[in-house]
DNA sequence: ATTGACATTGACGTTGCGTAAAGGTTTATA
DNA sequence: TATAAACCTTTACGCAACGTCAATGTCAAT
């Protein structure tokens, strides 16, 4: 199979004027060029392609990427092992990010206070963090597990501070639940507020949020006895009732969920 | 307090250029300057920079953040929220990319055959998301109708006496997630089985199954650390393990996978 | 023959600064 | 007081990794 720039780069997802650029850089060169000055690529290059996006998605630069699938040392079993702890890696960077955005959204909506001093002092613990990861490899090898146990430990206390912040929210969802509950309309703005709340509850927990996996986990509530106990100790029927609020809510109510 | 560029720059941890470059494109412009020329900054710049750069540590975009802080004071959050929608949209793109190095490296032990067109899946959103659309929908109306028939069945015959079979069902989980942890190979026939014990576990709750809400538990399962605990008690990843199996059993990132 | 979708090679724009160059100002010390 | 070190200024080019014109050539179909 040849392809032209056009039809590799719909098939890969990026532009025509990447192939150009790594062409022009030397990094991916076509098999050929056609009479007409066409570049074509086959197979090899459609590989070798594939290889060059992987590395890019983890964020490493073309100059390191081409040392590293030209180098002679370059096996592409054990490079994609390699390349698949680095990609769980980056997606715990990503969490993280995604944890201080809802710290920060939090802040912002009044529910938890940070004085500048605080801020700013994450900063610098942040920037060491930064240098941790960048060149943590290298210091993980010169100055064994001291760094990696501050960073740790950092990582904990992260967790620790959010963990309390999500029992917090939890509290509310309970409390704004009773209120509801004494409206007795899965409805009203009561429950429809507690609903909310549960889920901003879970979004704590699922790096996604599908209407489908709260309206899910809301059922579940009712279906599992140890929930329901949970959920009722002080008023029964109040898990069911947050079940038909968290129907209501994602919009699942009216459509066949009875089977 | 007054600062000159230096001062406020090594206090913030950042370089004097990039003071100036605030300067220039007009992020933070300093109190006033002096006879000499020289930018003098004072508490409430001081201030302003810290938001700057906290905002920066997030990912944020100078452009975004002075939208933040140069808007109205409210709207932050909102910011912040689509910046987050952002965030969670890259990580699902790179839960995408680890499925597909997961089958990248089965391919080339052989174990199966890949199309030019599925070494790009996970580059590509769009199109994935379309086709997955298409083809996902007549999967789940075959397949997911059959389970959710199934399930409901059992639901709804549930005694007592089943629910210790629901137990029993969650032990097999954990002995078969055992076992295939210690093959590493979440796309392995093992690790598949024990997403689908998960599943069947997950019916007995669940009236009606959608793989979204199986992968957002399973991602619950890696977030919340009561859970991570649980399934961690023998071997420490196991959780994470568990939601990779799950990613792949339920083709989340990825439009077909055989395992 | 014409249209429209493709291809080509320049060449400048983008982000968030780094890094001189070429000079003026302040401060510390000899 | 002279001088060096350490600050400050503006101007301006450089970087990655392409995006986005512009001007022009080629291919398939009508």
């Amino acid at each position: 199979m040849e392809y032209t720039v056009q039809k590799l780069a719909k098939m890969a997802g990026i532009s025509s004027r990447t192939l150009r650029y790594y062409d022009e850089i030397g990094m991916l060169n076509p098999a050929r060029i056609n009479s007409s000055g066409y570049r074509i690529y086959r197979q090899k290059e459609v590989d070798r392609l594939q290889q060059i996006l992987f590395y890019r998605e983890l964020g490493v630069t073309l100059e390191e990427i081409r040392a590293i699938i030209t180098g002679p040392a370059f096996s592409a079993a054990g490079a994609l092992r390699q390349h698949r702890e680095k990609l769980l890696a980056k997606r715990e960077q990503l969490d993280m990010l995604i944890v201080n955005v809802e710290k920060t959204i939090a802040a912002e909506e009044g529910r938890i206070k940070m004085t500048d001093k605080e801020k700013f002092e994450g900063f610098k613990q942040k920037m060491i963090d930064d240098n941790e990861k960048k060149y943590g490899e290298e210091i993980r090898e010169k100055y064994g597990n001291e760094q990696v146990d501050r960073s740790n430990q950092k990582v904990k206390n992260m967790t620790q501070e959010q963990y309390a912040q999500v029992e917090k929210l939890g509290e509310e969802v309970l409390t704004t639940l009773e209120q509801a509950f004494a409206t007795g309309d899965p409805a009203g703005e009561l429950a429809q507020k507690a609903a909310d709340l549960h889920r901003q509850w879970l979004c704590f927990f699922w790096g996604s949020y599908t209407k489908e996996a709260h309206a899910g986990v809301a059922q579940m509530y009712v279906d599992d006895e140890r929930f329901t106990a949970y959920y009722d100790r002080k008023q029964p029927g109040t898990a069911a009732f947050l079940r038909d609020a968290v129907f209501i809510y994602t919009g699942m109510a009216d459509k066949d969920n009875a089977g």
